[in-house]
DNA sequence: TGTACATCAGTGAACGCGCGTTCACTGATGTAC
DNA sequence: TGTACATCAGTGAACGCGCGTTCACTGATGTAC
């Protein structure tokens, strides 16, 4: 029995896009050198435009990819804390300011990481990048509570801008405490504290 | 008469700071090439390295410079408006989150121009970094009520997400309503409103 | 089952370009006498 | 006041390097008969 047609190549494909992912929220839109993440995917770079017609193109996918990676974690921290009776405003918020992530920049939000150089980049990727930061707030407004939801776009500003300067601050106590601040904040403004009646 | 010995050097090494300050609001980091400010400042690149060791000494210089200009002009909207009897937060709020800034990259905040790219950079760039990060939240701080100083760094947060978000969707309504959301949270959560006692 | 051929994903050398950096030189400024 | 010299800020050509992109080729896979 043989394998689909073009599964190889869409099989390599996807693996390029992966590498790319990666690589863009570690090291930011510059940072994904086609060449690098072609040797990540174990390939020569000399492929890379039978799967792309440009850097660009593969900037595109490679932030869709992670977008999908990031909320993809965010749904599963949701779902395990749904047992502990955690809200998802809770959850969401516990999750994407993690102290572990001031650390590993290669996780986490692709909008924080690279939330400064979207206004700088060709049209394609500016346009999918304004697309990813509607993506966050419409996340952020599907947890909160019905009478919170105009602040959407407030609380996610401050999940972004939160985890950039605490990763400013390195992973030490003063980024620690940037994070925890900004946790403590959006808990006491959106979340529905237990003690009051619902 | 003669000038001051040095003051001729002293009057280039400001014009491509000046040129630098400039460079890395616009462009980030990455954007500000030898070349490009040594022509911005009148000069040819091959003087550069009579004013700065390397392209990194200029950064850290620029970066100051940037935020120096970037708090004067804070402070400035801040006393034109204590006439107005608004409050030092509200002005602060407002002046950071100016529609205007949507399109004008060169203008506003270093920290929410840079914020993601910070983390990337060289051990004396990041350090600097850091130290401007400190430097708003201790200027968010400053414009607190006493009893809300605790949340400066998740104002400040909301602050530099909030520009970025807005940047990264346009100057258009979307990227108007991101700012507006966070001017909105951001003054009835921490500013003194003016019908309440004092 | 076996041979001849077509397809096509991936290789590796090469390109043009812009970058940070170096350096021998120029020419204006200031000092010594 | 005038001449000879030293200083030094700025010039412009050159360097090595890494980047995105191109392209002729290879070699494995799948098809035709």
């Amino acid at each position: 029995m043989s394998r689909t047609p073009n599964s190889r190549r869409e099989e390599t494909h996807e693996r390029i896009v992966e590498a790319a992912a990666r690589a863009i929220r570690r090291a930011g839109y510059a940072g994904v050198g086609v060449a690098d993440v072609m040797r990540e995917a174990g390939l020569t770079h000399g492929g890379f435009y039978a799967h792309f017609a440009s850097r660009d193109a593969l900037l595109v996918e490679a932030l869709e990819r992670a977008s999908r990676d990031s909320a993809a974690a965010v749904a599963r921290a949701a779902e395990s804390r749904a047992a502990a009776k955690t809200s998802a405003f809770r959850a969401l918020v516990e999750n994407y300011l993690a102290d572990r992530l001031l650390t590993t920049l290669e996780a986490g939000c692709p909008v924080a990481a690279l939330g400064s150089d979207m206004p700088r980049q060709s049209a394609p990727v500016r346009e999918a990048s304004a697309a990813r930061v509607q993506g966050l707030i419409s996340l952020v407004r599907n947890t909160l509570p019905a009478d919170a939801r105009g602040a959407a776009a407030a609380a996610a500003s401050t999940l972004v801008g939160a985890l950039q300067l605490g990763r400013a601050l390195g992973d030490n106590a003063e980024g620690r405490a940037v994070l925890a601040a900004a946790r403590k904040a959006l808990l006491q403004q959106y979340d529905t504290p237990p003690t009051k009646a619902g």
